[in-house]
DNA sequence: GTAAACCCCGTACCTAAGTACGGAGTCAAG
DNA sequence: CTTGACTCCGTACTTAGGTACGGGGTTTAC
């Protein structure tokens, strides 16, 4: 089997039949070939892509964001320096976000370190970490974007 | 100067005053102490909540996620060893996040490094590298929560 | 060849996360 | 001691990202 329809897409990809059509309306997925009847046919790599958006979103990028992630990829008409350029954004954007992440990480990390594992919380004083490590690792207000 | 007044953190966090009375409303922001007028009166402290709040966000946390990340701090009645785990469970998110970053970022820099910086866009064939990288790094679905 | 299961489309509805509004009270600078 | 800027609160509106509905055509499995 080679293509799929909706449902099936819909299913392997583990969201609902609607959403593909939200994203095809979006233009984050490509409008796919229909058969006569009208019912869409998937390429069997639509669920890869899928999966991609929903892990994408989940890691804090927006579908404008994601969609200009994915418009790295084809699209006529943009110089290769162009995308290079753009794609050099994104990666300062990820680079931040992984720093961040970490810092959370090991404000969590010394939590467990140092929280052994019995008694009332008022006797775990680490619990105080947290926001001294976190909340650095902000650069600008990093403008909430939103195109199209 | 100790305490701000709404308009003051506001303005200090990068926020909207009414994103801080919604924040208050949510338990995300600890309610301050008023003086007699009614006036909110937060400590210098503040900021920084609320920028990790935003920082933490744009992570792809919720606010209920992020919520519980802050309940990680104080919070009576719970055992630290209760902490503890909760706290494990966080690092556990945080690093596949980590990893799943660091996935796109590899991509990206394939990327920049094989698209040498000009020439129209057809002659740049790594322009299909993204998708067969990224999508790994999924795990299970991930449920999707919302709590509260 | 017909019923159950799908698919189509447009439109309406929903939740999360804010934002705005507006009437009334408060503060502080002149 | 007043005026302009700020604060209060409740309620209503908005935007992003979906979800649901429902009337009608299509496929597929008996």
């Amino acid at each position: 089997m080679e293509h799929l329809k909706t449902g099936e897409l819909a299913k392997r990809a583990g969201v609902n039949v609607e959403t593909l059509r939200f994203y095809e309306r979006k233009g984050l997925l490509p409008v796919p070939p229909r058969r006569e009847s009208g019912y869409r046919e998937y390429p069997a790599e639509s669920v890869r892509l899928i999966q991609f958006i929903k892990r994408a979103q989940e890691l804090g990028f927006s579908l404008g964001e994601i969609r200009e992630l994915l418009a790295l990829r084809v699209q006529a008409g943009t110089t290769c320096a162009d995308v290079r350029e753009r794609a050099e954004h994104k990666i300062d954007d990820v680079r931040q976000k992984i720093a961040d992440l970490r810092a959370i990480e090991r404000a969590l990390q010394k939590l467990t370190a140092t929280c052994i594992g019995s008694g009332p919380l008022s006797e775990c004083p680490i619990l105080e970490n947290l926001d001294g490590e976190l909340g650095s690792g902000l650069v600008q207000p990093r403008s909430r974007q939103q195109e199209r």
